[in-house]
DNA sequence: ACCTTGGATAACTTGACAGTTATATAACCG
DNA sequence: CGGTTATATAACTGTCAAGTTATCCAAGGT
C-alpha cells in the first residue's frame, strides 16, 4: 500500500499540483521550494508507485496523476469511515434529543 | 495530517486489531510479533495523533480506536476519489459500447 | 558541430525513526 | 510489606530516506 509514499508532504503537494493540470518537472520545481534533483527523486517514487505517469514532450517530461492506486488506501479507510460517520450520526441524534428536552 | 503515522504497517495493524474490539497492550503484543516496548511506542504515536485512546483498568491500559482524525485523510483523498470513479464510469461506458458493437 | 536546456542519476551527508535491552513506575496479591 | 504483573520510558544502535551538489544524457536550436 502506498501510505509510505504519501507520508511525504512534498509528494502530496506534487499530486495536488498535478491534479489541477499536468506539469513538467521544471514547473514543479518552481512551485515546490525544492531542488530539481529533489523533485525528480520524488517523481520517481510516485512513478514507481503508479501514482503519476510521464509523457515525453521534446526534452521535457510532462507528468500527470494516475489516481487508481489511491483506491487501495480508500479501501483500507472504508471500515473506519463507517465508524466516524456513525458516531456523527449518534451525535446528531444526541443533539436532537437535547433540543427536544429543551422544549419540555 | 496523520499520513506519516499510518505509513508504519505495525500501526495500521494495531488499528485494524482495535477496530474489532478494544485490547490491552499485552494482547496487542501477543498478536503483533513485536516487543512490548515496541508496541507501547507505536501506541504512544497513535495516541498523540488522536487515533487511539487508553482506558485504565487496574494495571492494564485498554486501548480503543478513535477514528475521527482519519476524516482528514479521507478529505485529502476525496477529489482523487472523484477522478478514479469517473474513470471507472468511463470504462463502463466503453465496455457497454463494445458490447453494443458486438450486437451489430 | 556546439552550446543550451531539461531531467535523470550518482555520491554523499544528515536526521529521523523503528527496534532492541534495561530500567522505572504503579497497581494488584499473598 | 515483598513479589509479581502490566505498561511506560530511557538509552542505544542501525537503517533508511530526504536533501544536497556534481555529473551525465538526450534533445533542440543556431
Amino acid at each position: 500500500m502506498s501510505f509510505a509514499v504519501l507520508a511525504e508532504p512534498a509528494r502530496r503537494q506534487i499530486l495536488d499540483l498535478l491534479r489541477e493540470r499536468e506539469r513538467s518537472v521544471g514547473e514543479l520545481v518552481d512551485d515546490l521550494r525544492l531542488s530539481q534533483p529533489g523533485v525528480s527523486k520524488h517523481l520517481r517514487v510516485l512513478r514507481e508507485a503508479g501514482l503519476v505517469q510521464a509523457r515525453v514532450d521534446a526534452q521535457r517530461r510532462v507528468y500527470r496523476v494516475r489516481p487508481e492506486p489511491l483506491a487501495a488506501i480508500d479501501g483500507w479507510l472504508a471500515p473506519y469511515r463507517q465508524m466516524w460517520s456513525s458516531r456523527l450520526d449518534a451525535l446528531e441524534v444526541h443533539l436532537a434529543a437535547d433540543v427536544a428536552q429543551e422544549d419540555s
